[in-house]
DNA sequence: ACATGATAGTTGCTAATGCAACTATTCGTC
DNA sequence: GACGAATAGTTGCATTAGCAACTATCATGT
């Protein structure tokens, strides 16, 4: 087993990748907290939840959307139903599942962060890059996403 | 202020950015943990250490390197300490500052990780993409990582 | 030299997260 | 149909992280 260099290539690429999405993870979220007062948590949720066919997501989806644990979910959930912002159903079919809906609240609140938000993502990102350069790093972060 | 979609082309891509860094992180994460001991943020203050000139850094140095606020690198440092990885220097220019080195078992470790971390980046990152993809990648997070 | 402001780091407090263990329900197999 | 295994979700516990406030030191202007 060779010593690896501190500087390999590919030590750097996934240290990139981290320190990018943490520097973006944290203007983002002070920006959205400080213009919607909405934790970036919330949004990712609201926004997963807006998305879905049906209307509605299982715990364990959005555990998995947003890459949280079952346990990390299920408090989160809990603080966005308590600020009344989604609400859970039981499940028809499966009386383990839980269904999470958005409310009325929680759909104004999401369009109004969707506007802050996309400016924010426009400075921050968007106005960096190429048309090119973004889908193309769309494109590869897609293979990357793709599993684990 | 129109609404925005929720599936709008620019909060995809950060989303994008997110979620895939978010995966690798607790991926990667555990696996240096499992096969080191050696949580994921331990490993990038040693990392960063080993890449300084010097081969000191101040406190605020390294929370900026690791993307943390300074109070959480104070008790990162200081677990670190504890565990004989690192040691705190007094600065001799300014009194207010820190210097962190790197201690013999620090690197010992850092050598470990490193060879079991390329492994594992290899596999989640490396493998999954071709020579110009990686390039591409390193080249457009670099520019979006430039200030914020 | 001194007052004012800026900077480096630490600490109290609170919030958010994960792991392991638990309950309840469903699925698979006999 | 019943028993064991697997799954969905929640809870106890401990860890980690950040913000705001604080101390100590340095830099600047008068």
């Amino acid at each position: 087993m060779a010593v690896c260099p501190s500087n390999d290539k590919r030590v750097k690429l996934f240290g990139l990748i981290r320190e990018t999405s943490a520097r973006l993870d944290r203007t983002l979220g002070h920006e959205l907290e400080d213009s919607c007062g909405l934790p970036l948590p919330w949004f990712e949720v609201l926004l997963n939840l807006r998305r879905s066919e049906s209307g509605v997501l299982k715990m364990t989806e959005i555990a998995d959307a947003i890459v949280h644990s079952n346990a990390g979910t299920t408090r989160l959930i809990d603080r966005l139903e308590e600020a009344g912002l989604v609400c859970r159903q039981s499940c028809p079919n499966d009386r383990r599942s839980t269904h999470v809906a958005i409310t009325a609240d929680g759909n104004a609140r999401l369009d109004a962060a969707l506007d802050a938000h996309v400016e924010h993502v426009v400075t921050h990102v968007s106005s960096r890059l190429t048309a090119a350069e973004r889908d193309e790093l769309a494109r590869i972060l897609g293979k990357l996403s793709a599993d684990a």
